[in-house]
DNA sequence: AATGAATGAGAGTTCATTCAT
DNA sequence: CATGAATGAACTCTCATTCAT
């Protein structure tokens, strides 16, 4: 890390967060050491507490960063085919890295108010930023007007939750995909 | 642990499982000791290597026979109102003290082969489960019949994933079944 | 350590008590590590933690113990010359190993109730049991009644506190001792 | 720090000195970390072992200018009541924020030889400006003549090092004093 | 078979000190 | 000369597992 650069401590603590992405998610946070993160980023174990204060801070702050990266459907997706959409969604979840932390944290928030409320802000923020690609997507009339914007954009989440769950319990990313598209068309059609 | 009633092995281990369930479910698999669950048992630590080889070895075997108590919803809740049937399924799994170990056990999945696969087989047998007892509703006359069984099972065990999530995350207990329950209602009604 | 021996477990705490004395003294609190007293006990670290659980309640259980084997000046030393006493409890501070760690634990008191409390309970004990015992050699016609036998006792625990102090920082024994003597001489003698 | 005052040198040290004797009294030495002195000083961790080559270093130099400024009592108090200047200084030592640090570093004498020549030097000083002031005192009429003007600083001395061994373990302020005046007045009386 | 004391590897964390800038 | 990011050794403490009894 050359300290030239201008944001120089920015740019390290970012390093840092990325590393521990990156390790959290092969090994879940509980599983990795701070060491280890330490041999990611390429530093000691003592200049990760130069950034963070503890190992929990650094989790705190990556979740803070996630809750704050949730996409606005509407407008990134806007005019696009919905099931398109879904399916570029999908995809994503499917390559995130972190989906194994996504769950993780979950457990985590028993134990931590902090990610708790974060958990709880971004839940609603997804269902929401869903509802209103949805209501947009009716408006265009590319979805039925008749379905409960709401409702759908729950029934679709949850089947993105179940998917998740899926992947991370090994079953085959074929069939998964294949059931959970089905689904959304039946899910649509009606 | 007397040793005056026949097959007290079998007894032992069984008492040393439901000892373990019931930690496990408190505290997580990784948040319990083997202190704890030999003290739940009333039993020294030893003894728990015994008849077992070690702590992950009792979450598979917890995790074998739970994976063997999948209901037959067919048979157990045949004749009943659907709807009832669904809520009663979601009343289990919100008084069910082992929705965070059901997650964690996700979680560990990744690492441990033998939890992976009773994963893949319990959540298959509980979908197909669930798909056979809706194909016996739609006979009744209760379901809809142009309604596709195994999607309808999908979408089903999407929704109870994702409340499990949402409980976990700590969301409003009475909102989050109201939800669902408009969810369940919306899938149904078409 | 055999476990043989009934109250093994007392044994072995107080083996540990007694090396951590021994390690305290030489290094200090702060200075000790429980790396060197499982080395001077000859057993793990960990086991340590099996008796006691922390290096600061290792600390607390010795300085109960000490305050509670606070000297009955009145019976111990029944009858004998009052200077001579003396001596002997000079002779016993600068031989205990425990001088420095006596004065670690006045500052430690600032961050632990428990040692504080103790600490000042030990004071008041002292001086105290030093009170009734001059008070009996008045009776006796060894000290002179017209000392306020209070006052006395204060005057001399100042002295055996300037004592110790002097001999941590290292002044000449004998020199320390001569002026003591003379000391406690004039006071007597007035 | 600017360059532009001559000795700057001189006087960074002094600031960083300054700056130490505040936290150290505050935070003893042990408590004190290098980040707290850098950010008391104003100045950047760094700065400090461009001027001192090391935590211990800032202490042995605060010892020796401690040991440098030993009131000159005969001069100072020229013509005061004995008494009452027996209680400003006792005054002093309890308003003294470094009754903790004096008291530490007598244990860092142990373990360091600088410290315990300093220690060993004020100690002598301090008794021997008292003894003078008490010769001054006694031809001035105003202590008692056959009193050994060496052992009465002795036993004064003895009172103060134990006023400060009570004041650290949290004995009542007003007690304290009460005691110490009557020991002083007993042993001027007689 | 049952015990629980002992183990020991390894965890997160702290901080005086160094040194490239 | 000043900086403060980086270091790394050392710390206390945890706990699944072992094994002498």
């Amino acid at each position: 890390m050359t300290r030239v650069v201008p944001d120089y401590k920015e740019i390290a603590r970012s390093n840092i967060l990325q590393a521990s992405i990156k390790v959290f998610s092969k090994k879940g946070f509980h599983g990795a050491t701070m060491n280890e993160i330490a041999k990611e980023v390429g530093v000691s174990k003592g200049t990760l507490y130069t950034y963070f204060k503890s190992k929990e801070d650094i989790l705190n702050e990556i979740w803070v960063l996630s809750s704050q990266n949730i996409l606005d459907l509407k407008n990134t997706y806007k005019g696009r085919d919905f099931i398109e959409v879904l399916e570029e969604l999908y995809a994503m979840m499917v390559e995130s890295t972190g989906l194994q932390l996504s769950f993780e944290v979950i457990l985590i928030s028993q134990q931590n108010e902090k990610i708790k409320k974060i958990n709880q802000k971004s839940y609603k923020s997804k269902l929401e930023s869903l509802k209103i690609f949805i209501q947009d997507q009716q408006d265009n009339g590319s979805v039925r007007k008749d379905l409960d914007a709401d409702l759908l954009a729950q029934i679709l989440t949850g089947l993105y939750t179940d998917v998740a769950a899926q992947l991370l319990i090994g079953l085959d990313n074929e069939e998964v995909h294949e059931k959970w598209i089905k689904s959304v068309k039946a899910i649509l059609k009606q």
